[in-house]
RNA sequence: GGGCGCUUAGCUCAGCUUGGUUAGAGCACCUGCCUUACAAGCAGGGGGUCGCAGGUUCGAGUCCUGCAGCGCCCA
């Protein structure tokens, strides 16, 4: 198997034939049968679905990387894995794209007709839609293809259209007037999740009101007791004044409010005030709602266009007056003048005309949330209208309950708290849209008034039996099919085998952004359609950001395109770099303005890998392989010790993937792999691996390096699966053992416990120990690294000094050492005292200055007196030693004799430089 | 207004759940090496009063309280 492998590591040549070899082999898929049949342990994923008009962002690329690390290790671990991928019809998203595309053609969707319409978004989702999805493959993911579903296949409306009868039957979904969010551009209406609040710097206008001349006398008396809303005017009216953001709907004021309690004004409630520019007048009513502490403790109502103002009047009995037209300029309700006008148009407007009648009391900077719609960022209005909605308490219960008894687990767990916050507060949600693209609500309405919900189509009025009846032209929101996706994407409601086998899943992982608007709709679904919640583990990973900390996206134009890092880069270098900054709770941050170092982490690692890969491959060569457990006896330390390495790296992975801790997985296997593989274990074999070298240690360093190869490719498997797939595929093996078919499938190391030798790492320790202080001498006085140098070991544990001269090959390709004598040495050199005790001596006549190592020594006591010092302080604490555990106190008393000896040590080296 | 989080090296961040060696990593920086696996590399090095002030404790980057600055979510 001896063939020559590039010296870089070439990701385009591999990663592709690599991706094609897994789907030929079919590893991604797993039949229901697996569970039902076979009896083995599930674990399913279903993809968070990406909008189908999406190109593939950085966003994607972590959330996929993320879940493509859990799914190769639960499938190397055994489980009857599954990751289910699909895409989002993703409502009010994709019709926009349409709808510019019509525009930029100098057409309007209205134009085509609804019908025609929706052929054409199906054309174009045809054309474009499974773009991401390929995209996915290209780094990697490995969901079962064959399951790719789109939330608005014909099998996924059958559970769209089973839930909407199922709730309406028990009054779960209900049609009504109310106050929705509004888009006067996508002319919808969005849920609350959609209308997304942002702080806008906007002003606070006070306007006054004049009162009814029947008020005067309850007006007088109210100034008299300290009302400071109540005023005259020059002309001798008396008026209010109240304060708005959006002057604009004075124009649809039918009333003006006080709190019931408020003294001030209790005269003043059942009077009359004329709202300015319309000659109408309202009455001032009293309601709980207004807060007497805010402002001048009055407020203006404006029932169709305030969501509190609505609520207000249905307690009060005040009119409802709509004076917006969807496009919210001003309709026909109000005065001519302003008739037509843009909302913001009619701001100005009714400000002037205000001002001109001496009725604007004063403007300041006022700083607010203001909603905007989360799909165009226009503006949102408060509107009033008839719409479908879920009655949500009933639903969040076991929701609720879910995450309070622990069903339900949050990584980073602080998001178990945002989320019974918003569950112990929800809201009903608008669920119906304005809007062509999506599911259809399936209501019909019969001229004679009856309403039909069913699961069929019907032909007919079961009431009047008219054959004239009209479907709601409304679709869903597009999170009411995506919250069914754990079990929709089974085939539900048909009672399915891959439902049995595999719902509920396991893991979702998503943004937190998308906690209310999917996450928690999901669980609420799993529980009232499966009774069970559709995953126990929610992992929400960061967000991916620039250096500036702002979030990538195209509009910032700050983004990193993961196929350019692929192309450039490979796959395996963009996964380790995003899996390496995966910390639980934390943002990742990229700089798109230098992808080259952004991902140089991963890229050298990945090439790390591969060289390291080739030289072993080339050294081991193409006789047969022993099983490492059949050489257990000619093993030699640094063997052991990376055995034991490995077994230690493996335990860590498992209990760190067990936790979601991505980014110490990372950072653990490329410690292991890179220093203590490469850095070390590589080098002390080196010299064993030629010919020349004594045959039994040969097959023990062959058997060795092929055993931990193994183990580190599996273990590095998730993470950067191509590299590893590429090499593992070209190693050796053992003889008389069954090689898996693929590393995809090899089984995850576990159990590997026999292999941990505390020995043997305590020798290499020491052997460390000795390699670094030799090169640091060596740097110290500048020996080249070309020079070869003797030196001279004394003390240190039993055996240690042999243990040393054993190692004379790699003293030699680590430190450049040539010879070892057992003896102090004398003259002059470098002196170092190891950890361990031994004393280091490298003879240097005629290279060092003495009084520069003198003055070297001297800081090398300094420091570790002060360590020293800081040691025995505690020791001397009587209350630490009668405090702390003994545990801590011995070790406490082992450290201070070890620096006490090290520090005696080198200050007798000292003196023996003379002065 | 309510809730949540963050502040550790020049930069980006780990470490805090469960307090106990001389606080770590990557990138950047400095010095020396093209040593036949790898210059996308090797060897060595500099750099941190862990936001501030208190408290608990034998012991605090870690736990508690307050403050300051930054950010997110909900209204």
């Amino acid at each position: 198997m001896t063939q020559e492998l590039a010296p870089r590591l070439d990701p385009k040549a591999i990663e592709g034939p690599r991706y094609a070899a897994w789907q030929e082999g079919g590893y991604f898929g797993v039949s229901p049968t697996a569970v039902t049949e076979d009896g083995r342990e599930p674990y399913v994923i279903v993809i968070p679905p990406p909008n189908v008009t999406a190109a593939l962002h950085m966003g994607h690329g972590l959330n996929n990387t993320v879940q493509d690390v859990l799914i190769r290790w639960r499938r190397m671990q055994g489980r009857a894995t599954l990751w289910v991928p699909g895409t989002d019809h993703a409502g009010i998203a994709t019709q926009n794209v349409v709808e510019r595309q019509l525009a930029a053609a100098g057409c309007h969707r209205d134009d085509l007709g609804r019908e025609k319409f929706v052929e054409r978004v199906w054309d174009f989702v045809g054309k474009t839609g499974g773009t991401i999805l390929e995209q996915l493959k290209a780094i990697g993911a490995s969901c079962d293809w064959d399951r790719t579903r789109f939330t608005l296949d014909e099998e996924l409306a059958r559970a769209v259209r089973e839930v909407f009868v199922s709730l309406y039957e028990r009054e779960l979904i209900y049609r009504g007037e109310y106050i929705i969010n509004w888009c006067p551009r996508c002319l919808t209406a969005l849920s609350n999740e959609e209308a997304e609040g942002h702080e806008t710097a906007g002003h606070l206008w006070h306007l006054r009101y004049p009162l009814a001349e029947s008020a005067y006398e309850g007006a007088a008396a109210a100034a008299a007791a300290g009302a400071e809303a109540i005023g005259q005017l020059p002309d001798g009216r008396w008026y209010l004044t109240v304060s708005t953001t959006r002057p604009e709907t004075m124009l649809g004021d039918t009333g003006v409010a006080v709190y019931p309690g408020d003294d001030r004004y209790k005269p003043l409630v059942g009077a009359d005030v004329y709202v300015p520019l319309t000659g109408r007048t309202i009455p001032i009513v009293a309601d709980r709602h207004v807060d007497p502490e805010f402002g001048s403790g009055m407020v203006k109502v404006t029932p169709a266009h305030d969501k509190n103002d609505f609520e207000i009047a249905g307690r009060t009995g005040l009119e409802l007056l709509d004076v917006m037209t969807p496009e919210a300029a001003m309709n026909d309700a109000v005065p001519e003048a302003f008739r037509g006008l843009d909302r913001f148009e009619a701001r100005k407007a009714v400000l002037k005309a205000l001002e001109d009648e001496g009725l604007l009391a004063g403007t300041e900077d006022h700083t607010h949330s203001v909603p905007h719609c989360y799909r165009c960022d226009t503006i949102v209005e408060p509107r009033l209208s008839e719409q479908w909605f879920v009655r949500m308490k009933p639903l969040a219960e076991p929701a609720l309950a879910a995450s309070k008894d622990g069903t339900i687990n949050f990584t980073p767990p602080h998001w178990k708290k945002v989320y019974e916050h918003w569950m112990e507060n929800i809201q009903d949600w608008c669920i119906s849209r304005q809007l062509w693209w999506g599911h259809r609500i399936p209501v019909w309405y019969c001229p004679c008034g009856e309403i039909i919900v069913d699961r069929e189509d019907p032909t007919a009025c079961p009431s009047c039996g008219s054959g004239e009846l009209k479907q709601d032209e409304d679709v869903l929101d597009t999170w009411f099919s995506s919250q069914l996706w754990p079990f929709s994407v089974f085939g539900w409601p048909e009672q399915t085998d891959d439902l049995a086998a595999f719902y509920p899943g396991h893991t979702l992982v998503t943004a937190p952004e998308i906690l209310f608007f999917w996450v928690a709709r999901m669980i609420m679904m799993g529980y009232e359609f499966q009774g069970e919640a559709p995953f126990t583990e929610v992992y929400l990973h960061g967000t991916v950001r620039d250096i500036q900390g702002r979030k990538m996206s195209k509009s910032l134009g700050n983004g990193i395109d993961p196929l350019g890092v692929v192309e450039a880069y490979g796959a395996d270098a963009m996964r380790f770099t995003i899996i390496s900054q995966c910390a639980i709770g934390t943002d990742i941050s990229l700089d798109h303005e230098d992808v080259e170092s952004s991902f140089a982490n991963g890229r050298n690692f990945a090439n790390k890998i591969w060289n390291a890969g080739r030289f072993a491959l080339m050294s081991i060569g193409d006789d047969p392989v022993q099983p490492v457990d059949a050489l257990r006896d000619s093993l030699l330390a640094e063997d052991r010790w990376i055995l034991s390495r490995l077994a230690r790296a493996a335990e860590e992975s498992t209990s760190q993937l067990e936790r979601f801790r991505l980014h110490e997985v990372a950072e653990g296997l490329y410690h292991f792999f890179w220093d203590e593989i490469c850095a070390w274990y590589l080098e002390l074999v080196k010299g064993r691996l030629g010919p020349d070298a004594d045959p039994a240690s040969r097959e023990a360093a062959r058997s060795t390096l092929v055993a931990v190869l193994d183990g580190a490719f599996r273990l590095l498997h998730p993470i950067v699966p191509f590299v590893t797939a590429e090499l593992w595929s070209k190693l050796p093996w053992p003889e008389g053992s069954e090689r898996p078919e693929d590393l995809i499938i090899a089984p995850w190391p576990s159990d590997l416990d026999g292999w941990i030798d505390e020995g043997a790492e305590a020798d290499l320790g020491a052997f460390q120990n000795l390699v670094v202080e030799v090169r640091r001498l060596r740097k110290e006085y500048g020996i080249g690294e070309g020079q070869r140098i003797g030196i001279h070991l004394t003390g240190g544990s039993n055996g240690f000094i042999e243990a040393m001269q054993a190692q004379g090959p790699a003293l030699e390709q680590l430190a450049r050492v040539n010879a070892l004598e057992p003896s102090a040495g004398s003259g002059v050199g470098g002196n170092a005292i190891l950890s361990n005790g031994a004393e280091l001596f490298i003879p240097l006549e005629g290279v060092i200055d003495l009084e520069q190592e003198r003055t070297r020594l001297r800081g090398e006591i300094d420091k570790v007196a002060g360590v020293l010092t800081g040691a025995q302080k505690r020791l001397q604490n009587e209350k630490f030693v009668s405090n702390a555990p003994a545990e801590v106190v011995a070790k406490a008393r082992e450290n201070a004799a070890q620096l006490e000896q090290q520090k005696a040590k080198l200050e007798e080296k000292l003196a023996g430089l003379g002065e």
